[in-house]
DNA sequence: TTTAGCACTCAATCTATTTGAATGCTAAAG
DNA sequence: CTTTAGCATTCAAATAGATTGAGTGCTAAA
């Protein structure tokens, strides 16, 4: 009974102020959820909660706010972990269509959860240097240039444009690309630049100012390598009260967003399920909730919720647990049968 | 004299406000700038400068602010059209670099001016409409999947990754895919959709669950007559004060900024040099300048600098101008010597 | 035509004062 | 030993005047 009335009473503190975002008080506290206890037994959990480090006041007489400590008390022990309905028929909607690539289920996912919960959602999709290379296309264009298409095996797409040498000769460009293709096809994304040397001398042996096409792949495995991360729904931060009258809290937030600190952040996680509740100081007043999604062909990829750190935990971790754990049944499901047969093509063609 | 003295006042009103954001005041205005009138002649010009709706009041007894008509008189007849030596240098040395593709460059210098004037670039590629299609690849992957890519004349490149029918024979795909590029290279991208339903009939010879693919094809190729627009720099505005106090304000433009409306505006201009201030509905307190540049390949795009209506127009315009009359001069020299030798191959091959 | 002078306006700043939602503590009741 | 009632106390926020100062328009003289 003791540790239940303590626990009741954070756990309405916390709702309550992620609902207003205003200091919670016992007289405010006794009313609105009609608790059988008087003002003052409130105030003397209260003072023992804010001992215990799981309040803060933010003035002498001010209501309590939950702290750092006291949001984390509340994911672990106290949320209610209820999924919204809308949320689950939106993903079955989603999920029913058909012929989608995993990147356009992703990207769809993403939305839903940034409109249900409010917050703004990240995806950092699977470490790009782990896929390997499927082809490399380059295709001349009108205006003396050459476009180079790189294709890895999940058919994620880096392109390049760059001006060619005038005296190329096209056939030769053609065939100098067949060998380049088979030299370089399953290459991790991240051995390519290391590569690069290997096919210099092909390059050589078939255009004469080969440098223009070199430079153009460099700069592309360069662009290669670097994280892949979608950003959806920073609008829906706008509309937190918090920022409303705080242009300055707002921008440091936006600029965060874009920042790659926030990437470190996300990408340090590896576990199933984490919350990051803002103190780190990279993100002051920026809570993070971010879970592990596998992909498939034995990928990783993660997608986090970012937004203040009065969001609402419950709403947000149930969403975003259910999310990632349908996709995961789904990509199961669907990877099953053809994957057999991929492998049967693949070894008849070598 | 006396037109002389009116214009003065007003150009000294515009600059001062631009820097300070403050209404000015007849005082204000002799003590920064040493003029040798005394406050009352100036007040009756600033007067008169209201009457003619060049100046606002923010209240009775306020100093003056420019009105948009104001800042279009400033533009229009006032401005001291300077270019900064810094923008010279850094264009310079971006244009030395060898071997960038256009888009490349337009990309750079758009960095560039977004940089030197505190204020978002956009740059609005040439009408994706008008330009061909050069090519159609599609790469199977791992995963029962494919990608499909697609590359118009001037390089710009669209993707995307479908589920293959299980069924499908890479061969024929290929085999398809040769005829399909046969038929649809050269058609503009506008008129992409319509030719569907011509390749419709060799879909359904090569492959039998040929609808996966098809619906791949028109996805793309919605996706590919929609403009294409790229914001950079959007970081400068938030430092400019106006809206440091003002969240709600600061969100709106920010929700402005990628809102097809602002696109729409930009579109609507057609001249070489066109400075949009901020009275429409649509975007109350942005300013919009804008200019044209023609690209090789007979293509038109434009670069606009968005901030609030309180800018360095004198700035903002001199940069922009000087930046597109070097691309622009730029590009004729580079495009004239490999124009013909790209016309002779197309006639050997054909 | 220009300027000095004066009365006037009004946002912005400052200073009390009030209000009310909160607290902690103590002593009595359960 | 726990809970509650009561009370003095705190303090942010709201309200109301008073003050300031940068600005105006107007008039009459230079």
């Amino acid at each position: 009974m003791e540790r239940n009335r303590r626990d009741l009473i954070l756990k309405h503190i916390v709702e309550h102020f992620i609902k207003t975002a205003l200091p919670v008080g016992s007289h405010t506290l006794i009313e609105t959820y009609q608790l059988p206890f008087s003002s003052a037994t409130i105030r003397n959990e209260m003072l023992s909660l804010e001992q215990d480090g799981l309040l803060e006041k933010t003035h002498t007489s001010s209501g309590r706010i939950p702290s750092s400590q006291g949001y984390q008390y509340y994911v672990d022990h106290l949320r209610s972990k209820s999924v919204d309905e809308r949320i689950k028929q939106q993903l079955q909607v989603m999920l029913s269509q058909k012929t989608q690539s995993v990147s356009d289920i992703i990207q769809k996912s993403s939305e839903i959860l940034s409109n249900m919960t409010k917050l703004a959602s990240v995806v950092l999709g699977p470490n790009a240097q782990q896929e390997k290379l499927m082809s490399i296309q380059v295709t001349p264009l009108e205006n003396n240039s050459a476009t180079a298409v790189f294709i890895t095996d999940s058919g994620y797409v880096e392109n390049k444009t760059f001006v060619l040498p005038t005296n190329i000769d096209k056939d030769a460009l053609a065939d100098c690309m067949n060998l380049i293709n088979k030299r370089l096809k399953g290459t991790p994304v991240a051995n390519l630049s290391e590569k690069m040397d290997a096919i210099r001398p092909i390059l050589e042996d078939y255009i004469v100012e080969h440098d223009a096409v070199y430079q153009a792949f460099a700069q592309a495995f360069i662009n290669f390598a670097s994280e892949r991360l979608k950003l959806y729904g920073k609008d829906s931060l706008f509309n937190q009260p918090e920022f409303a009258h705080d242009g300055d809290k707002l921008r440091k937030i936006l600029t965060m967003l874009e920042s790659p600190k926030l990437l470190d952040e996300i990408h340090l996680n590896t576990n199933n399920l984490t919350v990051n509740i803002g103190n780190s100081e990279s993100h002051q007043d920026l809570s993070i909730v971010s879970s592990k999604l596998k992909m498939p062909g034995e990928k990783e990829g993660r997608i986090a919720l970012v937004g203040p750190t009065r969001m609402d935990y419950d709403r947000a971790l149930s969403a975003l647990e259910y999310v990632t754990d349908m996709l995961e049944k789904y990509f199961e499901k669907n990877a099953q049968k053809p994957a057999d047969k991929q492998k049967e093509k693949k070894h008849e063609k070598e």
